[in-house]
DNA sequence: CGGTATCCCCGTCGATACTG
DNA sequence: CAGTATCGACGGGGATACCG
């Protein structure tokens, strides 16, 4: 339990926990893992711009620090919370709460679309999903070329995320800007509302459209009322 | 509201949160003003090893990203929270009563006495002192020469913190080495325990002993319950 | 009291390639 | 899948001195 980042050579126990959290990267790893990830290339996909290495390092530092255990599964290796680590849980949501609600302004490069599918594939009610195999197509017009195409194809097992077109048939096809898909995802916007300014475009069966809004369960911080 | 920290490029609200929070101090600096300093010296006290150039620093980069308000008052300057910055409460709380439970061990060099009084100082409940003045002699064996003595100067105006013999009559003397005084501080020992264990000793009037431990309101974590 | 100015080192982080 | 290896730059931040 110690040897993270520099002492701030205080007793406070706000600054003896920042000695730990305050690295860059670290507080996402536990975003991470809390949201259910285990496993390193997991842990990847939820961190693309972090690379491998540093998460590697910072993974030990956590394990040193009596925040994460290693798990040699088998052929796999699995990173789960200990008990010190899931009570971080509390950290994670007052940070994502606050952020939610003060900072709206998103850079266009913080509109990565192969993160909001994945996102997206982890937060599925599948109470709510038709019998089968559903899939839905999304499309980015104002993506680059590469990224302008996804599918996510659910079934009773989980979800998948597809950059190039799985053969099936679509279920639902959606047209919006990467930046009004990800305001929905926060909760910046409503599916009603991006629908009723033609924000948004919906197309399929009727029932399928209606459907559509209870199938994902938006991000953990999309309920959190907003300022003003 | 932007430019601090490197992005991450995530539109999660943790990650845009943590653009701003995860730089070294930035945090404390959030405790600091939470706890109530509003200036520039205050703000460096409850910091002894920030440098004068980074604070001043971290306090422009608070301001723009709207978390900060600097309000020249007079001939004097007060650092206040906007209301964005005041809603980090809810975070520095979760880290503190975070901190508490799982960083139980503390470094020879986080026991800063200096600091100790600085935080004792600012969390006396005034209506527990008797009138007039009342001074309390702290003794710490076990600290450097310079750093042994100390009094705590309190009047119904507030308190002040002196190193050296202010001369005043002294209700109440404590001796104790610096790591239990901090302990008591955090709330990892009772009063009655560390006097019952005899790791405590209090010189004074029968009254005043018994009254002491209501003058002092320790740390706002001292009541979180701890772990096992 | 409320800050700037300067200097320089060292460690962090990012990028990329590669392995069992 | 689960990481290591290597490398270089850049800038964060510590220390100290100084100003209005």
């Amino acid at each position: 339990m110690n040897a993270m980042g520099a002492s701030y050579y205080q007793f406070c126990p706000v600054a003896k926990a920042m000695e730990l959290l305050d690295e860059r990267w670290t507080l996402l790893i536990i975003r991470e893992l809390v949201t259910g990830s285990q496993h390193f290339n997991e842990l990847r996909r939820g961190l693309p711009r972090m690379s491998p290495s540093l998460l590697s390092k910072r993974l030990q530092q956590l394990q040193r620090a009596g925040i994460v255990d290693r798990r040699p599964d088998g052929s796999s290796v699995c990173y789960v919370l200990t008990p010190a680590g899931s009570e971080l849980r509390p950290v994670v949501e007052a940070l994502g709460s606050w952020g939610v609600r003060w900072i709206g302004e998103l850079g266009d490069a913080d509109l990565d679309p192969k993160l909001l599918l994945w996102d997206m594939h982890r937060n599925i009610d599948h109470a709510s999903i038709p019998e089968g195999r559903t899939v839905v197509h999304f499309e980015f017009p104002d993506a680059p070329r590469k990224a302008r195409h996804w599918w996510l194809v659910i079934t009773k097992e989980g979800a998948d995320v597809c950059d190039v077109d799985p053969g099936y048939d679509v279920a639902v096809a959606i047209t919006a800007s990467l930046r009004r898909m990800v305001e929905i995802w926060r909760g910046d916007l409503s599916w009603s509302d991006a629908l009723g300014a033609g924000l948004l475009e919906v197309d399929g069966p009727e029932a399928m459209r209606r459907a559509l809004p209870g199938w994902f369960t938006l991000s953990a911080f999309a309920s959190v009322p907003r300022p003003s």
